[in-house]
DNA sequence: CATGAATGAGGCTTCATTCAT
DNA sequence: GATGAATGAAGCCTCATTCAT
């Protein structure tokens, strides 16, 4: 019994081991899209052993996807939720600022996250996956949170859910645009612009 | 002289050819990015041919993006134009719904501008670049329309542009992902959300 | 445990065969360097096998040159260490002339070697290069046993080692340059002179 | 008449213009093989034009060598010419010393040289080739010289003529090796000992 | 379960040479 | 003669995936 659960467990750990050396790899600066090769050398398993645990290297991506996704929004959430001396607007408002600033130290998740992210993946999961929790948890926590707090005239509900998502877009959107390209606008110009939209979707 | 004249013309109809078959690859449903070989066979030119026109396969996708753009951003902004009646608020919000139509009829493209897209591109070109202009036009339309017609109090001349740039990502991003994954938001059943949301951030 | 080093061998095996393979396609009468695909061809390898033993073609002409010079150079050593009935000098003799019909023998070899021969291959590889003993065997054995033998006044024990090196140059040259070309003074006619001159070098 | 010859010579002209163009590029540092493109796109004359003047890439290079070769022994025998009081074996040393130290500064010739030249040049050479006389020139040149002046007891004057090609072959496989390897022994190291053997071989 | 050697399709790019103008 | 656009073979290398051990 006890000897299963190790086993059980070793196999966990050896499933877990690649997926953070993926994610070392997707997320070290400069870097490309590393191959199978490069992760699991870098998990210290054979390249075979990749392919008893993922079926191919786009189910990887997947899963780091969601993982990435939920660390970032649950650890933003949280961060805001120590803050109750807020207003609810200037808690969204410190939620995006939260992600915006973990993506400027992060530009390579953030660029992976741009390529690979996109709703979609909530409904290629089925209800069956076991994955399914994992993966809809933060988007739900946020949710939640969000439309709990907010007691809008404009906005239903089930608007309200929708805003969010369309927040998220927008920032981004943006962090991308200008943390990428060292460009046109800084995201520090450009930031209490988009802040003021925030407040202006919001406010009405 | 009328020879010279025959051969430069016959040069970018070959160009064009190469443009114009990448295209169609690259929107082609279901597409990956396709090869050079591929986009030389359907242009029917020879391979080497390609680096006669292009220095390189990103250069290609490059000027793709560019041309993408601007027939869309001008198409749109055309659109608008004869659109008198609007008040400028609603004729942002057309400009807008123009865009997503337009990728609704086009998924692939939107996949590819997706990913290929962002400010970024405006900055690597270099002023001597002669695709410059080209490439500038659009956005530069967009922005000149837009700044004139609004007299915002929350927003400068100079953030008010910067809100373009910040509508067009979150109106992007909302397509992109309701529009890909026939999913948990479609785009009909979001857009008038995402209106209110650009009138919340212009009628503030 | 034993299964571990059946596997080596077997690599080991199949290295030599692609080496091997290489060889023969370098050597070949009339060849023009072969390309990966017909190295691999030859041995019945795949192309990618090949940059698993091999991190670039240039490595592998490297490696076949060490390999080469090594046979070359230990051969004729072993074989002028028999002739104890003759003069230090008469046995440097025979071992440029055992080298001269050596290659007069494979020209090809002489084509892939051509001018190569020589002891800058030995520098670029690092002490930590497993090659490196390998490669440095044939030389030192030479080395070694000629300033042993010779007593000069005119040279001392380190100029004594420059010596050979250039002797060595001195016969690839003229070897090179003569069976090469069935040429202006072939192989034979220039020998003796090429004999003198050593003697001149030697007997000072 | 007159404008046959104008016509002759501009044909001569552009020969030359792309033989030099060539040259410019292949010693150039760190240059690489230039393609055709490359040194016609230099000569400023079209791409096809290049196959007027040479039935292909390889009949080039071969004039280039021996240019070049010739050139160089013409430079170093003219520049020892004028050093009367020097003695013969003196001025042998000189001569090789000039040219070591012109190969010194033009690594890319001696790559060139080294990869290109053989004496096989002077064999394919037929004697109707107009480029003939040029190319035996500076060899024939230097025989004389060398032959005239030496009166050795060990050598005939025919054995003297392989000589001279022997101590050249010495001299360009040990420069060779020494320069193009920042190596185990610098040039500047080995000379000592290269002109002790030149003056073994000599002062017999 | 785990391994990692082997595979081979497929990608990008270069370049000597040709040929219609 | 001169041009330079066009060709396409050939080259090197990568990498997801398989499979015998």
């Amino acid at each position: 019994m006890n000897a299963i659960k190790k086993i059980e467990e070793k196999k966990k750990l050896k499933r877990d081991r690649i997926l953070e050396s993926a994610l070392e790899l997707y997320l070290a600066p400069n870097s490309v899209e590393p191959s199978v090769d490069q992760i699991t050398k870098k998990a210290n398993v054979a390249k075979g052993t990749f392919y008893l645990y993922f079926p191919d290297k786009s189910k990887l991506e997947e899963q780091l996807i969601i993982t990435l996704a939920n660390r970032l929004i649950k650890d933003a959430v949280y961060k805001v939720d120590t803050m109750d001396e807020l207003e609810p607007i200037d808690r969204v408002i410190k939620f995006t600022d939260t992600i915006i600033d973990y993506f400027y130290e992060r530009r390579a998740l953030l660029e992976f996250v741009q390529k690979k992210l996109s709703w979609g993946f909530y409904n290629e999961l089925s209800l069956n996956d076991e994955n399914f929790r994992e993966a809809k948890e933060g988007i739900d926590l946020l949710c939640t949170r969000f439309t709990d707090e907010f007691d809008s005239k404009t906005f239903s509900k089930k608007e309200l859910a929708q805003v969010i998502l369309i927040i998220i877009e927008m920032v981004n959107g943006v962090a991308y645009n200008s943390i990428m390209n060292d460009g046109p606008v800084s995201i520090e110009e450009i930031k209490p612009t988009l802040n003021k939209c925030i407040r202006g979707i919001l406010k009405q």
